[in-house]
DNA sequence: ATGCAAATGCAAATCGTTTGCAACTGATGG
DNA sequence: CCATCAGTTGCAAACGATTTGCATTTGCAT
């Protein structure tokens, strides 16, 4: 259940940003729409390809660049592995990364993220922002 | 104050590994023994090429593996840059990076650690390593 | 429809890091 | 003390993820 309430519309983002709603957009919006996990550019491409097979590499990195500049996405650069995307519409949260299976569990802790916020406080530092990941495996 | 309680002995480390004591290496453990930042492989090759100018990256490469494979140093990946490495014997601790000078600040939270266990345990998970990094800038 | 800036696909470039290989050198046995 | 030889080196080339230059295509406002 690590799903968002809505899917966002980022069509609307992207027109709004003035940018084209090209054939090649549409195909890599649609699959971040419907995607329930937190894919890389790869396989990104893969299913983009699926759908159309003229569709390029450079242009899913560079879609991915113009909806993370634009606040639509997330880009999560995890433990030694390529940069993983997910949708920036939902609420913050950190992840539990499973070592076995490379899947990714969601969670939040207002307590934890108020410690932080504590500790930089006494360091004279403000937070930008953060990053918390646990690797770890099913018991 | 982000210093050790002593320097590791790199050398003993690694001849109890098995492995010899070459010309390189020693420059490069020296170079980690009074190391008092984080430095990165590209850090340490300039720093050690002032001492001998025969030395290669890659050899400062395989030497970190080295220490890494043993335990005697840890490796970061902070976002974005090349991975930092530090001396392992000192107790866990986690990382505030300035975003403005790349300076990188330790500090601990045994709090947080309960809390990221407890987390944990509660998705059926065991934590097999976790990394908490905050990104802020002086106040 | 038409024009033109924006976007594409491709290949080549980039960055950090690893690796194959032939030359070199520690450390051990004699 | 030196020969031996596997362990190490430097170099250049290979790497994986990502970005970029460029000539060609394509949205889309007119």
């Amino acid at each position: 259940m690590s799903s968002q309430a809505r899917p966002p519309d980022y069509e609307s983002v992207l027109r709004d940003a003035g940018v084209r709603i090209t054939r090649p957009r549409k195909i890599i919006l649609k699959i971040l729409a419907e995607r329930d996990d937190h894919p890389d550019a790869m396989a990104i491409f893969r299913r983009a390809v699926r759908l159309d097979d003229s569709i390029s590499l450079s242009t899913v990195y560079r879609t991915m660049k113009l909806l993370e500049d634009r606040g639509a996405i997330q880009r999560h650069a995890f433990q030694g592995g390529p940069s993983r995307f997910e949708p920036a519409d939902s609420e913050h949260h950190d992840h539990l990364i499973d070592l076995d299976t490379g899947d990714v569990i969601e969670f939040h802790s207002e307590k934890i993220e108020q410690l932080q916020d504590e500790i930089a406080k006494s360091l004279g530092y403000e937070i930008v922002h953060h990053r918390l990941e646990l690797y770890g495996r099913k018991k």
